[in-house]
This record gives C-alpha cells, structure tokens and sequence, in this order.
DNA sequence: TGAAATGTTGGGGCG
DNA sequence: ACGCCCCAACATTTC
C-alpha cells in the first residue's frame, strides 16, 4: 500500500443517516482519517424483512437528504447498488486505497451474521475494522439480571437500566470532516427503485420530512410543544401529542442520545410536576424502544414465532376476506377502520391506535398477529423489526410483557375514551362526518332516523361490522382458553 | 397500555 | 317511623 492509503477509511451508512452524534464518523475524523461516505443498496441480504414500501419511500428521500449534507460539507455519499456488500465493499477498498472501515452496529439476525463476515474478511484482508453503537442507549447485552440472563418483563429492565450511569453525551464532528472524492459513479437514487410506481405515498410528505433537518424539527418542536402534556396527550389519535419521531428513530436520522439528553435536560429544569411526569414517561417510551431491541437481540427468532411456546400451535384463522377488509378500513368498527385508513393515507397509525387495531385482528378476527406484522411492515415508515415484532407479540398475547390472553379491547369503548368527540374518525371516515358524537363509535346502534339525516346507509356508505364484538370476544376467549388448557397437558 | 360480570353499599321511594 | 325494594355508584372478581 502507498503512504497516503494509511490515512483513508470507508465510513459505511446504513441505518445511521446522519451526520450528528455519528459515532463511526466522529472516531474516523479524530483520527484524522480522510472519509469515503458509502451506502450500498442490497436488500436481499435482509433476507424476507426486508424494507417494505413504506420503508423504502422513507429511505429514498432520507439517502437524498443524507447525499445533500454530504455534498454541502465538499463531500460526495456514493451510493452503490450490489448483488453482495462484501463484494462491493472490497471493489471500493481496492480502488480508493482504503485502509479502514467503519460503521455503525444494526441488531437484526440478517445484519448480525452478514456482518460478522464482513468483518472477518475484512480484517483478514489487513484492514483497520470497527463497529460503534450509534442506534441504542444501552448495548442489548449490557443489560441482564441477576441471573445473567435477559429480560423478558419491561418493568425489571427499566428499573435496571435507571440504575446505570448517564449514556454518553451526544456529539456532532469536532473538527471539519475531510470527505474523500469518490472514483467511482455513485449511481442514480432512481436506479434503486425505492419509489413506489403507483401514486401511493403521495401525500406522506404532508405528514413527515424525512433526513436528518426533519428529524431535528420534529425534535424541536416536540420539546417546545407536545413533550409538556405527552402524559395524557399521547392516547389522543386527534391530537399532535406525540414526538413522532420514530420513523427518524429507525433510520438513525437523530441520535437516540441526542433525544434522551434533551428530554433529560428539559427535565432537570422542570419543577412543575405534571410536566415532569410528562417527561419521565416520554423516557420511558424511549426506553420500550430499548426494551424491544433488547429482545430482539436475544430472542431474534421472535420476528416469526411466538416467543411464549404456548402459542407454538395456536389455531389462528385464515380469512383472506376478513384480512383484507381490516387492511382496507372496512371492518365496520369506525375507530379501527379510521386507523388503518390513516397508514395508508399516511404510512404512519397513531400508538393508542395501534392497540386498539392490533386486538382486533388478533382477538376479534383471531387473524395471526404476524399477519397484522406483515401489513404495518410493509405500510408504516417507522417499520421496526425490534419494535414491530414487540408490539404485535404483545397485543398477541404471545410475547414477552404481553396483554393477557383476556384482555380484549372493546373498540366502541376505546374509541369513546379516547377519541370522545369522534374527531379522529370523522378525520379519517368523512362518510360518518354528519353523525352525532353519540352515535359515531357504533352506527349500527344509531336509529334509522339519525343515520339517513347524517347520509348514512349502513352496508352502502359504511360498512355494517364484519363480526360481532361480544360473540368475536366470547369465541377468543373460548380459543385462548383452551389453548391454555392443553399448553398445561 | 381492559372489559364484563358479579358483589356491595347506601340513598330514596313507598307502603 | 320502619322495613322493603330498587338501583345507581362503586368495588371486586373473573375472563
């Protein structure tokens, strides 16, 4: 190798699309290293959870956000698209006389054992090779209980995590970056085909900015607006009391650090104790997205089996007409079907939402949660391996902290307390928008009278319910119960 | 990060 | 004035 090569690293993106608190970046650029930025587009290498649409839409203009910083700062990202990482990754070595690589760690099984090769090749090659946390406040395997083993239960975790020491502080790059020039074409981000060919997420950019200028405004503005009432705005769906963050989460377009610090930071200037409770449960939040990489990471066969054995045969129904009326928003119930509307329309379903739509699949259709796993995957922009396989193993009753079997949501009821004056469903149905508050959570108990004076005519302008919710409960509960039964034989 | 069924209590109507 | 019944309102248990 010639001299110069000794100072040149690939720093290699993926998942960490930022430039902030870029702990891969800021090691290589203390050293003094001059920077080859690569991303390099291989999707198959993620084996079947891959990015769904949603995801890939996000990605697209995330990349591009990501390209701009670079290039604005004299550098250029030079994105590849490649049959094999390692393959591509050893073309560029070659060519640019790199000397090391850096990244940044990803949690997921696929990632984990592609990774690990590359490493391996790489440092057989006589490469400089290290992987840094960008993605999480506490390493999965840092954390364990007394029996050295990982949780399973939140409330444990919580309290051992609130026991460590502050996380590191967040950093943005000391010094200029010095970006090494690319010799190579960086192809077309068209050429990746990330967009969908129909006009599906046309208004998602109503809704969310994807790159790291995004994220940092989401952040802003949550800690100036929402974060103060998050306690009892959250399970609004109506209301803006969410940070909605976590599409920038998953894309690492804001570092978790930088989150945790500044709500911390708010904090210790709080003596109000509403708000302080406000911001203790936002961390809180913060730490369940620990929580669900923590059981990933430990438990990855969870993606696609039920972590409870139990559930190992659980006679899910197969009802690709039910599926689909829950997928497309007509199911009959207004709230659930205002949900799903809104991840169509918008690639992202409010948290209180989530649950109440996630029972229903599970408990009223008694549909397999991973089913409803595979629709918000392929629909949601914040699609997380870690958190979508928590929260659908836990409305499952399958997983670890999970709902009790029992626990059915009532979605009338749960659309009654949270969403009283129907302000969500009248958003997202505009068909019932004419409907009194009384009547809006269960048309099929409005008088005839009330319905055609709100241009209502169940089975034509909205759909009547596709079961009925105490006979759908009756017959989850009788299913669960004899699944229990024979889990104890 | 439920809801329904069942149990208990206490005020008020009424004979 | 007293006992009885009814039934909210709330609490507890069960699914």
């Amino acid at each position: 190798m010639t001299k110069s090569s000794s100072r040149r690293a690939l720093i290699w993106f993926r998942g960490d699309l930022r430039l902030d608190d870029n702990p891969a970046l800021n090691f290589a650029n203390d050293i003094g290293y001059e920077l080859l930025p690569v991303y390099v587009h291989a999707p198959h290498e993620e084996g079947e959870w891959a990015p769904g649409g949603a995801s890939r839409w996000w990605l697209h203009h995330s990349l591009d956000s990501l390209a701009t910083s670079i290039e604005s700062s004299g550098g250029k990202l030079l994105v590849r698209k490649s049959e094999s990482t390692l393959h591509e990754l050893r073309e560029l070595i070659e060519v640019h006389q790199i000397s090391a690589v850096f990244w940044n760690r990803r949690y997921e099984l696929s990632f984990r054992e592609r990774d690990e090769e590359i490493k391996k090749s790489l440092t057989a090659l006589g490469l400089e090779v290290k992987s840094f946390n960008s993605h999480l406040l506490w390493e999965p395997w840092e954390v364990s209980t007394g029996e050295s083993k990982p949780y399973q239960v939140f409330t444990p975790f919580w309290n051992k995590v609130s026991s460590f020491d502050a996380p590191p502080l967040a950093r943005s790059p000391d010094k200029k970056v010095k970006w090494l020039a690319p010799l190579t074409a960086s192809c077309d981000m068209t050429e990746l085909k990330l967009l969908p060919e129909l006009p599906w997420a046309r208004s998602f950019p109503d809704h969310f900015r994807p790159g790291e200028e995004g994220a940092r405004e989401s952040l802003d503005k949550f800690v100036a607006v929402a974060a103060a009432s998050y306690q009892s705005a959250r399970d609004i769906p109506a209301q803006a009391g969410t940070s909605r963050l976590s599409p920038h989460l998953h894309f690492g377009e804001i570092s978790v650090r930088r989150v945790w610090h500044e709500v911390q930071e708010l904090l210790s200037k709080t003596r109000e104790t509403k708000v302080r409770e406000s911001l203790k449960t936002y961390l809180k939040e913060i730490a369940w997205r620990e929580f669900a990489y923590h059981l990933l990471f430990h438990f990855p066969q969870t993606s696609n089996q039920p972590l409870r054995d139990a559930f190992r045969n659980f006679p899910w129904e197969e009802s690709p007409e039910q599926l689909r009326a829950w997928q497309q928003g007509r199911t009959g119930y207004p709230i659930v079907d205002a949900g799903l509307r809104e991840l169509w329309t918008t690639g992202y379903m409010h948290n209180r939402v989530r649950m109440i739509v996630a029972s229903f699949l599970v408990k009223d259709l008694r549909i397999s949660w991973l089913e409803g796993a595979k629709w918000f995957w392929d629909t949601l922009v914040d699609a997380d391996l870690a958190s979508n396989t928590l929260g659908w193993q836990w409305a499952g009753g399958c997983g670890a902290d999970a709902a009790p079997y029992f626990r059915v949501f009532n979605p009338t009821l749960q659309g009654e307390k949270f969403d009283t004056d129907g302000d969500y469903v009248k958003r997202w149905i505009p068909e019932l928008k004419n409907l009194p508050d009384k009547w809006i959570h269960k048309p099929w108990d409005a008088p005839p009278l009330v319905l055609s004076a709100a241009g209502v005519q169940l089975g034509k302008d909205y759909p009547h319910p596709i079961v009925d919710h105490k006979q759908a409960r009756d017959a989850a509960l009788a299913a669960f119960s004899k699944m229990k039964s024979y889990a104890k034989i």
